[in-house]
DNA sequence: TGATATTATGACCTTAGAGTCACATGGAGG
DNA sequence: CCTCCATGTGACTCTAAGGTCATAATATCA
């Protein structure tokens, strides 16, 4: 967490140094950040810096869970509206409000790709335990799926998660290489379903 | 290239320097590499490292390519039996030979991981222009597949082929973290049908 | 205004990386 | 035995990183 000093700061001078490093974040993976740059870029000095964080790693954990929570609501307002209680209904529109948020916020949309693509230890170092929430979340409403024989049980929940998961990742690393107009896809509904569809027929049982 | 110092080495000395750097690229990124740990590792001088490469891309490069010329041999024994000319019996010998070489060389397999983990301007500079090859190639057979009618239009082949290689870099990271006793696919057979029925059933014509 | 607590600063430290270079070593041919 | 050239060497440079610290500036309040 940054210290008390940070949350002392105006607001502007806080929202310049959170806009700088979403810059930085965007651009290079953590590790390649670089705190001189940061430091040159909100024309703070380097002490400074050191006032409002404990090191670099503070500085990103902080910068993850403020998209984390705007992200989380985003999506709520999505899928609090659905009632069915499918799964398919439900991936879908956390899909679909997924590739929403990352095209209105495509800054976070690559701190994010650059995050997943994080070699296993330093994705250790970012966050020690809570991870994979969104995993293990996902898991249980397969698991579940299968219980009620709406998925296939042949296949394990554990990979169906996995796969589910990085499919999520490389539709929005797709997507950050097109835009709308030049390709097949008019609006990112009809990519969400087109992926789902990819998902659902694949794994379904066949009745 | 490496030098020709480098080849005029004993095949003994070329072996130790090929196997220390396979072990530090499986472990580190590119980036995260260094140089001073695989001269120590060597046990060679770092000034005779420079005698045999121009620099750390250039051993990089070098091992990508032995380790390609492996591949590309290993897969070839098990496509060329084909000759049904099947889009998906292709697409299955090329996934399960992919992921039996990954289970015989668990070590490239991690080099593998983490080269397309890489981020843009990385790969940019590892590979120029020559890369994709891969992705052209399942792209031009799925266009091929779109005009025979055996794969559905109504999807992008180039999104098809971009998750296509998604979902092998997928399998070959979920494989990684996996025994075969310990869980439902008993071997990768099965795992390959696995994947390949997914993406089958996902993007084949309904007849 | 003067005393005290908070915030700002940038020169400086350590560490580690890639890459260099003047020099040492050793074997092959005259 | 000596010369010559390929090979071997490690101390060195340069660069850039993350992080520290004594000190200066500023704000707060009596």
């Amino acid at each position: 967490m940054p210290k008390q000093t940070f949350f002392n700061l105006s607001e502007d001078k806080r929202n310049n140094i959170k806009s700088v490093a979403l810059d930085e974040f965007s651009e290079y993976s953590f590790s390649k950040s670089s705190i001189n740059r940061i430091v040159e870029n909100t024309g703070i000095a380097k002490g400074s810096f050191y006032q409002y964080f404990e090191d670099k790693l503070d500085l990103y954990r902080y910068i993850l869970q403020c998209i984390a929570e705007e992200k989380i609501n985003y999506i709520q307002k999505y899928t609090s509206e659905l009632s069915s209680g499918d799964f398919f209904d439900y991936l879908k529109a956390t899909y679909s409000s997924g590739i929403a948020f990352a095209i209105d916020h495509p800054v976070y949309a690559k701190i994010g790709i650059f995050l997943l693509k994080e070699d296993e230890r330093t994705q250790q170092m970012i966050y020690g335990d809570l991870m994979t929430t969104g995993e293990n979340f996902v898991k249980n409403m397969i698991l579940e799926g299968q219980e009620k024989g709406s998925i296939r049980q042949d296949i394990s929940a554990d990979f169906i998660a996995f796969i589910i998961n990085k499919l999520n990742l490389a539709s929005t690393e797709y997507l950050k290489s097109k835009t709308f107009d030049d390709d097949f896809y008019k609006d990112y509904e009809e990519f969400s379903n087109s992926i789902i569809d990819l998902i659902k027929n694949g794994i379904k049982s066949v009745l």
